[in-house]
RNA sequence: GGGUAAUUAGCUCAGUUGGUUCAGAGCGCCGCCUUGACAGGGCGGAGGUCACUGGUUCGAAUCCAGUAUUACCCACCA
């Protein structure tokens, strides 16, 4: 009867290649503008030398969720592949894999590196997408992009030039933050501050002309080279006397003057600061409200300069602690205390970010940073899950000038073309043609050429081109009127990781009301963060990351996708562990299953009257669960419809229905059942294939023959008609009365093999009675017969207010059996208690909704019936 | 220093208009089952003062205040 060729278990590395094969062959996931309903989602576009991690898989099925069930929907759906060319990282990488051949950068032409890096690109970049394959992910991989591509290239020097003729990029000397280790600039969000242990150095700073010192504390003995005066609190009695001082710098000799400010926290180590501006942001600060110089005593990478005079070349890591024991040596170090404080990190490197003062291009952000407040605020940009909302608004009203030069080679350069020394001698323009032409002009000499012009080497924050994503990757900068640019935008979802709120999802909503004058999406969805169970992040330098690869092949991409899913509410950190993906293919092996018990069946003419209760029960219950899943999806509850769906096809469907239904072995079904059956299996298979792509458009070709072109991936979404509550009800007593003669046999050794009859004492029909032949089939019992009195010396239990008897012709314990009932009784009584209590408080009554009060009412009655039962059944015992 | 969230079973978490048929699920654990779809399975079971203290209310896991831990975000304390 069973086919031998299906096997007893699913093997997803025989499915899931060839569909997604099919899939593409059939150009399913391709879009064009058309008169549908658009959905379109665009990727994060993750590194082009990045490799999938589990972050990813998280991000992707997700969005790969939303985009399939939008395709069944019959919407036009399109979801937008492509990489991006993560200027410092990528540059970093190139850099390190040219060190491994013994090729250093500065040895080559910007040109040959970037010949190299674009090698690296084409030769590595990617990757990551054929990885997404794997997963399942339905993109229109004919529309992948690459940021640095001409096209999108094109769109983010248009934006420049244009954001820098409405005065709102402009090329200024400020602090920002350097990066020694990659020698660039970096904006504020690419520094990451970790708390670490650091030593607090306190430092003899002589009063000139006098045999006396003030201490000054300091964490950087390094920078003293630097100082260039030492700061007091105003109010500070200790101070007050050293007003038009002048102190002796140790180590340099330099004389600095005293100044006071009410920056200084008198609190803090002595209440005296080291004023060193190159080399503090604070500093700088003060060091402008007193006219005092800037001394920069580092190089560009870190190591000290030829002004600092001393341990000139070496790394200020290094001098630091030289220092120290210099100024020990000369009895100028008072005492060294352990602190704890925030240093920044370079995001990428990893390297001690310096504060640098320096000539750097800047984005202006107030104006660009109020519309894209508004709509988050005024939620034009829904926030899933709200709770960011309040973070959004706090770094939007305080969001400062966006540096957006980088010292490096991989990237857009900027459009700024140089043909004075001065420090306005400069041209912004789209070309070098354009560039020339300008500078003619402003220099007033027609006989300038192309080599008296020099561009800006610096190329642009990766973050620049990544911020025009959604309006790029349908050319709405090259043309704002085309036909894709007008259906495809606004985007409908955004999902991301909520650490990249600020640095990318804040600045695409500027970017959309700045050049589209709408925002880029409805709603963003914002992922957890992916945990190993000691609660770390997964991350390659710790090595806890599995490879997605390897889940795949061992569990299946199915599997991975529900493991993954299944544990991860919206916003919260999911803790993975590969026991998900096991729990995602166990499931994928019931549902083969499932269909197992279903394709083996021979089905005979006609129908069968036993099966009619179980068939609608399920019918109604599958319309509920559609109306459920529809709305959990519908508000991005993407976890929670995943698990509705898991306890549905497992418990409802095959603990229950199938078993319900199941024909006795050897026997045939008859084809009214079969047919129900398909066609709930079918939907289940919808309801599924969004979560679990492979395994459903598999199952879905078995399940029935299907025409060319008529697929799973986009057959239409199930509509759900009304239920009726009652046909529900009947069935899940059904349930309970099975489940308890079941319990019975377990707990009284009964055995499953014997029949025994079952009485319900009843002096009415009840909503079971259509599940009668049900029942009568799976508690193995011999008849069921309905009567109005206690069956002596019968196993009893209770099914709402009904009672049961169980002639297994065994005694039962009756004292064992007394406590359980006395327990119960207990516990019915206070249950009844506190509903009389409250039904007897006129306030209640007086105050609560009616439907409360009616249920309150029904409970009320049912607690009565029951206790008057076991009442009667104690009675019976003694 | 400021902000946001969390604290429910051994673990991970649901619990969305306050109603003691809400104290739940999954995993894990324990027992029984070589049952004809599935041992990647079936049936059953144990296990929680819902962080703590007050308050509001007829009634609180749910609302409010405070406390304690934890996590994340933001911030220029040397």
């Amino acid at each position: 009867m069973s086919q031998p060729e299906i096997p007893k278990q699913y093997d997803p590395s025989q499915v899931e290649d060839r569909w997604y094969a099919h899939w593409i062959e059939k150009g399913y996931f391709r879009s064009v503008p058309d008169d549908r309903e658009p959905f379109t989602i665009v990727i994060p576009p993750p590194n082009v030398t990045g490799v999938l991690h589990m972050g990813h898989i998280l991000n992707n099925t997700i969005q790969d969720i939303l985009i399939r069930r939008a395709r069944m929907q019959g919407k036009n759906a399109l979801w937008v592949a492509g990489t991006d060319h993560a200027s410092i990282a990528t540059e970093a990488k190139v850099v390190q894999k040219l060190r491994a051949q013994g090729i250093k950068k500065s040895d080559l032409s910007r040109e040959e590196f970037i010949r190299h890096a674009w090698e690296w690109t084409n030769n590595y970049g990617g990757i990551i997408l054929d990885q997404l394959k794997k997963l399942g992910a339905s993109c229109d991989w004919s529309r992948t992009r690459f940021t640095m591509e001409p096209s999108l290239s094109d769109a983010v020097l248009d934006v420049f030039v244009d954001l820098y003729e409405k005065g709102l990029i402009y090329r200024g000397l400020r602090m920002i933050n350097w990066d020694p280790e990659a020698l660039t600039a970096l904006s504020n969000e690419e520094v990451i501050y970790r708390e670490v242990s650091d030593k607090l150095y306190f430092v003899r700073y002589r009063v000139k002309d006098q045999d006396r010192f003030v201490t000054v504390a300091t964490t950087r003995p390094e920078t003293i080279m630097g100082d260039v005066a030492v700061c007091f609190h105003p109010n500070d009695p200790r101070y007050a006397d050293l007003k038009g001082k002048t102190l002796i710098v140790p180590l340099s000799g330099r004389e600095v003057p005293v100044i006071y400010d009410t920056y200084i926290d008198i609190e803090f180590g002595t209440g005296a600061l080291k004023v060193t501006p190159a080399h503090d942001i604070n500093d700088y600060e003060i060091g402008k409200k007193h006219s005092l110089p800037v001394i920069d005593v580092f190089n560009a990478d870190g190591t000290m300069s030829e002004t600092a005079g001393l341990w000139v070349g070496e790394d200020r890591m290094v001098v630091r602690v030289k220092a120290a024991s210099k100024l020990e040596e000369l009895g100028l170090l008072e005492k060294v205390e352990e602190l704890r404080h925030a240093v920044g990190f370079s995001e990428r490197t990893d390297a001690v970010v310096e504060p640098r003062l320096s000539l750097q291009w800047f984005m202006s952000m107030e104006r660009l940073s109020a519309p894209a407040l508004r709509a988050v605020v005024e939620d034009e940009v829904r926030l899933i899950p709200p709770k960011f909302k309040n973070a959004y608004r706090h770094w939007m009203e305080n969001i400062r000038d966006w540096c957006i030069s980088r010292q490096l080679w991989w990237g857009q350069r900027i459009p700024a073309w140089y043909f004075g020394p001065g420090e306005n001698d400069f041209v912004v323009a789209r070309s070098e043609a354009e560039a020339l032409e300008e500078a003619r002009r402003r220099t007033d000499n027609p006989g300038l050429g192309i080599e008296d012009l020099k561009q800006d080497p610096d190329v642009l924050d990766t973050w620049a081109s990544s911020w025009l994503w959604p309006i790029s990757v349908f050319d709405g900068f090259s043309e704002p009127n085309g036909p894709d640019i007008n259906y495809y935008y606004p985007t409908n979802v955004l999902v991301t990781a909520p650490e990249i709120l600020f640095f990318w999802v804040a600045r695409m909503i500027m970017a959309g009301v700045e050049y589209r004058g709408e925002v880029p999406f409805r709603d963003v969805y914002l992922t957890g963060i992916v945990r190993d169970n000691l609660r770390r992040k997964m991350s390659k330098s710790l090595g806890n990351s599995p490879d997605p690869l390897e889940i795949i092949k061992e569990y299946g991409a199915d599997g991975m996708r529900v493991g993954m899913l299944i544990a991860s509410s919206a916003g919260n950190d999911i803790l993975f562990d590969i026991r998900l993906c096991e729990q995602g293919r166990n499931f994928a092996n019931k549902i083969w299953n499932a269909f197992r018990l279903i394709q083996g069946w021979e089905v005979r003419p006609g129908g069968n009257p036993d099966n009619e209760a179980p068939v609608t029960w399920f019918e109604h219950k599958l319309h509920r669960t559609v109306s459920e899943v529809d709305h959990l999806l519908g508000e991005f509850r993407i976890s929670e419809a995943l698990k509705q769906l898991y306890s549905f096809l497992w418990d409802d469907f095959c603990s229950w229905y199938l078993e319900f239904i199941k024909p006795a072995y050897g026997e045939a079904i008859d084809e009214a059942t079969h047919g129900y059956t398909i066609r709930f299996f079918e939907v289940l298979l919808k309801l599924l294939h969004p979560f679990m792509p492979f395994i459903t458009e598999e199952l879905w070709h078995f399940l029935a023959p299907r025409k060319d072109g008529e697929d799973l991936t986009i057959a239409p979404w199930p509509a759900h008609r009304e239920w009726v509550d009652n046909y529900i009800e009947s069935g899940e007593i059904a349930k309970d009365i099975i489940s308890k003669i079941r319990d019975l046999r377990s707990k009284k050794q009964l055995g499953f093999k014997e029949e025994w009859p079952l009485c319900v004492k009843t002096t009415s029909m009840h909503p079971f009675h259509a599940f009668s032949p049900t029942i009568l089939k799976l508690g193995k019992l011999s008849g069921i017969s309905a009567v109005t009195e206690d069956v002596p010396g019968a196993l009893s239990f209770l099914s709402g207010t009904t009672r049961f008897f169980l002639e297994a012709g065994i005694s039962t314990n009756t004292e064992a059996e007394r406590q359980k009932l006395q327990g119960e009784l207990e516990r019915l009584r206070g249950f009844l208690f506190s509903i009389d209590k409250k039904l007897g408080n006129e306030r209640f009554v007086a105050g609560a909704a009616p439907d409360v009060l009616e249920r309150e009412k029904q409970k009320q009655a049912d607690a009565r019936e029951k206790i008057k039962i076991l009442e009667e059944q104690l009675a019976a015992l003694s």
